[in-house]
DNA sequence: GTTGTGACATCGC
DNA sequence: CGCGATGCCACAA
């Protein structure tokens, strides 16, 4: 199959949705936990799904609802991912409000704060 | 139908 | 530990 079916792309970005509303406040997520948690689509590889779930999750991330924090969810780095540099002070500010705190290079310890499998539940 | 870009992860230096 | 380069899929123009 050359690409994924639009049914199962839209399934599998209403998993990562709900997924990342199941985070709690003071804790953040990376893409490849929100991937590894929302599961395998079917008819797609494991060995191609953990190079590929990450960005689509991203791509899920690009339409997320208003309700869902997709500010909780950060890259590997520990790092906010905006399209807009500087546009996500506000939601930064949002986060520490919560108890995340960002260290000097605007990173986040993922030791501390990064969200288990078993914390969502 | 083709081209360019992207809210990432991983490996190498 | 930090930065640069690579791979692959989906979507918009």
């Amino acid at each position: 199959m050359r690409y994924l079916n639009p049914a199962i792309r839209e399934q599998f970005n209403q998993q990562v949705w709900e997924i990342v509303r199941r985070v709690p406040a003071g804790c953040v997520i990376t893409y490849g936990q929100v991937a590894s948690l929302a599961g395998v689509p079917p008819g797609v590889g494991v060995e191609e799904y953990r190079a590929w779930g990450a960005r689509w999750v991203g791509s899920a991330m690009a339409a997320c609802p208003e309700d869902v924090p997709w500010q909780r969810v950060v890259n590997s780095q520990g790092k906010i991912s905006l399209r807009e540099p500087g546009g996500g002070e506000t939601q930064r500010q949002r986060l520490e409000a919560e108890g995340v705190v960002f260290d000097s290079n605007d990173r986040i310890d993922l030791k501390r704060f990064g969200c288990q499998a078993g914390d969502l539940r």
